[in-house]
DNA sequence: TTTCAAATGTTGACGGCGTTCACATTAGCC
DNA sequence: GGCTAATGTGAACGCCGTCAACATTTGAAA
């Protein structure tokens, strides 16, 4: 509740807005997020929005951001520093439910197309990135991470959106968590056997 | 071009809406598919699509459908019946491509949430669903189908939303397939060690 | 302290959207 | 040939994103 950067008027009505945005993600969905509904969530006229996000598209993206570092956050949550493929499965348990959990959020996070501009979601999908791939250097470092970790990241994203649209049933969450542990498991015991290569 | 099923007014205004939104949405991407755009593109007037959808969602389901049996007829032409990991890897990067090419029918399919009710959809999916178990039985006849044919499609479904969303750089499509290739072919090599519970 | 420019918020408007309802037209069946 | 149901139209509603003109407030220069 601590005011942060810029207050003028409102005060702080950048982060206000996020906040309403997030807010309204949760209640009802993708559906209930216009900009006109945040701005009057957040007791402001329509247009006052403009002063702080250039477009919905802006606004939308720093909701996104969010998403990331709340992501990040669940991730290291379920293990601060992964090193064998147990607590590797266990992380990417939490992404999957994550996902299944708020998947509105997700789904601006994932779902839609984004600016390739320098902007802050750009910085947030980078952190996850480079997250990832540490974990997997650690866990694996005889492997080569920077083409083990985006295969990871694929199996587990791939199980989020499958889940998320019902494409695979997810009868209860631990079901959910089995079949992600048995698939990271058969994955990451390939890496260690057919990873030979990495010897040299 | 010869007619089809219903045929009244404007002869075939149900399957003429279906096309002028893929129309539209090859041209402008998910944004320009608006139910007033599609009316607009069938001649007709606005309210005219209400006769044979419900609403715009169920328009969109219509299109996704229509993108589900176009998927799998792209992934059929990849190999009719693949019976090796080096075919199966031809199919999964087939799954990618169609992902990259057309990435607005994509994200239309599985980029935002879908009713669950009984509608063209589900038995669209529930097609790749059986298509893509059939093939991994075939490939690996001593494993657990319904156990690794999710994981596999995770898999695929993964890296084709991160390459679509620019999380993972995709320079070239001979880059994304080698990429692709060799995350299934590691995958399948851990089922074939891994796999030996399947002895029995 | 006064003053002034920049930052911030408001009002009202525009066009587009999804959706509905009352109405017109047409098709096919008796 | 005429009736009913199916199909298409037109106008309207409320919501949306966005903009331009205007009002208010702020912080600092004078």
């Amino acid at each position: 509740m601590s005011p942060a950067k810029t207050a003028y008027h409102h005060g702080d009505l950048r982060s206000a807005l996020v906040n309403a945005a997030l807010e309204l993600l949760e209640e009802g969905g993708e559906t209930a997020l216009s900009l006109r509904a945040v701005a009057r969530r957040a007791g402001v006229s329509a247009a006052a929005p403009y002063r702080h996000y250039e477009d919905r598209e802006a606004l939308v993206s720093a909701v996104a951001a969010v998403g990331y570092r709340e992501l990040a956050e669940r991730l290291g949550a379920a293990h601060p520093a992964p090193s064998t493929p147990e607590q590797l499965a266990d992380v990417a348990v939490a992404y999957v439910q994550f996902a299944l959990e708020r998947p509105s959020l997700f789904r601006i996070m994932f779902g839609e197309p984004c600016n390739r501009d320098n902007d802050e979601r750009v910085v947030a999908t980078e952190a996850v990135t480079l997250y990832l791939r540490e974990i997997v250097a650690r866990c694996f470092p005889q492997s080569n991470p920077e083409a083990l970790a985006p295969a990871i990241w694929a199996l587990v994203h791939g199980f989020a959106f499958l889940f998320l649209d019902g494409k695979l049933d997810a009868p209860s969450p631990s079901a959910v968590a089995n079949r992600v542990t048995a698939a990271i498991q058969a994955l990451l015991s390939a890496t260690i056997h057919g990873g030979r290569s990495a010897e040299n």
